[in-house]
Parts: structure tokens; C-alpha cells; sequence
DNA sequence: TTAGTCTTTGCAACTTTGTTGCAAAAGGTT
DNA sequence: AACCTTTTGCAACAAAGTTGCAAAGACTAA
């Protein structure tokens, strides 16, 4: 586990430093997305908030983490897989967020179908973002 | 087109004052999405800012207007269709962002596609929001 | 292991965004 | 016009996000 997280930040050429750490590890334990607040009332260890927002962002830029829209105004985080690279995302997947449990996860296995647009228009990213029950909360 | 305006107010049963005027007026002519600045920005005369969150809050609540997500910290609203109403919306319909000329549009004659959940998942609602370039902008 | 360099962090100060309570103003009704 | 109800603006606040800078920490190479 710390391992994993050593060769996660050494891979994106990151310092391996504890508020990083702690970050990518709260990220990897959640298992699904994480609002900016979220991730600071998770660290153990408190570390300025300003911190947590450098950190996010740096993660984002190497392609450890990716953002997912809602409505919310508060963007959340996940963890990207393998394939992403510094400045260039590939997480077409469909995000769930369960309206009971409130946990918003990425479905990697989920494409995201093809639109057609009118034409002249051209797709660079897709976004979907399903909301409803998540089998879990089910009854 | 001030008609327009009052009749859309009378039917969600909102008294018509200077400010939801303004405002929906402001909605009509930019034929794309808003964010709550870029609506502050906008009023020709000047409202307060707590006169615009409160008059966004109840276009929302009477189905006047809808939310689109967005990864940037700045939920956009744009205009509703007939069909929805007080307390439910349906506005099922693709929204695409330009990333050149930042246009947020509603797609509303695209449907969204048919997604096939894991077993036990339940969708309630979908949002899609496809980033590229508009028409207007490809050369 | 240590010394030196470069990066990251915390802090302070600030801006922007969003919320709440309340009195004054405006809207609808008679 | 007089009334009652709703909406607005203001003030005061809370929360979220940004920036510059000095101190602390991480890496490298001697
Ligand atoms: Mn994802
Ligand atoms: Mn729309
Ligand atoms: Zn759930
Ligand atoms: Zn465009």
C-alpha cells in the first residue's frame, strides 16, 4: 500500500512528501469521489488548507486524480487509472452518484455510448453523470 | 417579448418584479447557459447579490430553469422547456460546452442514450455534457 | 552523512462566493 | 387609496478559493 503510493508519485515525477502521501492514500481507502472538504476532514494529519488545494491540483496535472461536474458546486476528485498522463486525461467512464448513500463512484467498466452531433460540431470529452439508488442501498 | 416574460412568470405563479424581469429577460437573449456571475454581471440595473441567488433559487424551485454541471466550481442554469414544472424537471437532453468560445448550450432535440447499469442500480436521472467545439467556432 | 539546492509547506492577508435575519420597499388585491 | 403579503437591499457573517513569502522538508551528489 505505501508502496503502491511511493511508485504512484514517483511515476508522475512528484516529491514524496506526507501531505501527498496522506492525500493519495484518503483517495485510494474512499474507493469513490471526493469533494475538496472531503479530503481535508479525512487527513489525519492536519495540513493547511491551502495545501490540499495545491495538492489536488498537482494531482490532477500529472493525471493521478480527474474531476467529475455536478450540481452541486463542489467538483469532485477520483482516482484516474493506469492510462492517464501528465495533461491528458482518458476517464470516459460514467460516474453514479447514489442519491441514498451520497457516493458518487466511477463505473471504468461503463462506456460511455457515441453521440451524434449536429453537424460541425466536434466531442472532445465526454462527461455523463447518472444519479439514482447504487445497488448497496437497494432494499 | 415582455409578454413573454410576464406570461412565464404568471404561470409559475411569481409576482412580476423589476429584478425576476431583468433577469429571465437576460436568460431569453443569451440563448446560452449562465453562471450566477455571469447573470450578476448582466442585470442592466443593479441588483443585489443576495436578489440574484434568491431569484435563480425560485426559477429553479418553479422549473423556469435548470442546472448543467461543470468541473469548474460554477454551476450554469439555463432555460427550461415547457414541460417542466414546479418541483420536477426534464431536461434529459445533451449540453455541450465550446472550448473556444466557452458557449455552454442546451441540446434539447438530442435525446440521451440508453445506459445499461450493473445489476441492482437504479437510474433516477442522467446528465450529459460533451466539451468540444461549436459550430460557430470550427473553421 | 552531510551540505547544498530546489521544491513544498504553512501562514497571513486577501478576494470571491454563498447564507441569514430583518426592516423598508414594492407588488397584488380589494 | 388602503391593505396585506412578498420581495428586496443591507449588514453581518461563514465558507471557499487565491497569492506572496519565509521556513521547512525532500532530493542529489559529494
Ligand atoms: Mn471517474
Ligand atoms: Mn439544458
Ligand atoms: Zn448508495
Ligand atoms: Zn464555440
Amino acid at each position: 500500500m505505501e508502496d503502491q503510493i511511493i511508485k504512484i508519485l514517483r511515476k508522475s515525477q512528484l516529491s514524496v512528501t506526507e501531505s501527498r502521501r496522506n492525500i493519495l492514500e484518503i483517495f485510494i481507502q474512499a474507493g469513490s469521489a471526493l469533494a475538496h472538504h472531503d479530503v481535508e476532514e479525512k487527513t489525519s494529519e492536519r495540513f493547511d488548507r491551502v495545501t490540499v488545494y495545491r495538492t489536488l491540483q498537482v494531482f490532477m496535472e500529472k493525471g493521478i486524480i480527474h474531476t467529475i461536474p455536478t450540481t452541486e458546486n463542489a467538483v469532485l476528485y477520483a482516482l484516474c487509472k493506469d492510462d492517464c498522463e501528465e495533461g491528458h486525461h482518458h476517464d470516459n467512464h460514467i460516474h453514479f452518484v447514489c442519491e441514498d448513500c451520497g457516493a458518487t463512484t466511477c463505473m471504468d467498466d461503463i462506456h460511455i455510448p457515441e453521440i451524434k452531433l449536429p453537424l460541425g460540431y466536434n466531442a472532445l470529452q465526454i462527461n455523463m453523470v447518472v444519479n439514482g439508488i447504487c445497488a448497496k442501498c437497494k432494499k
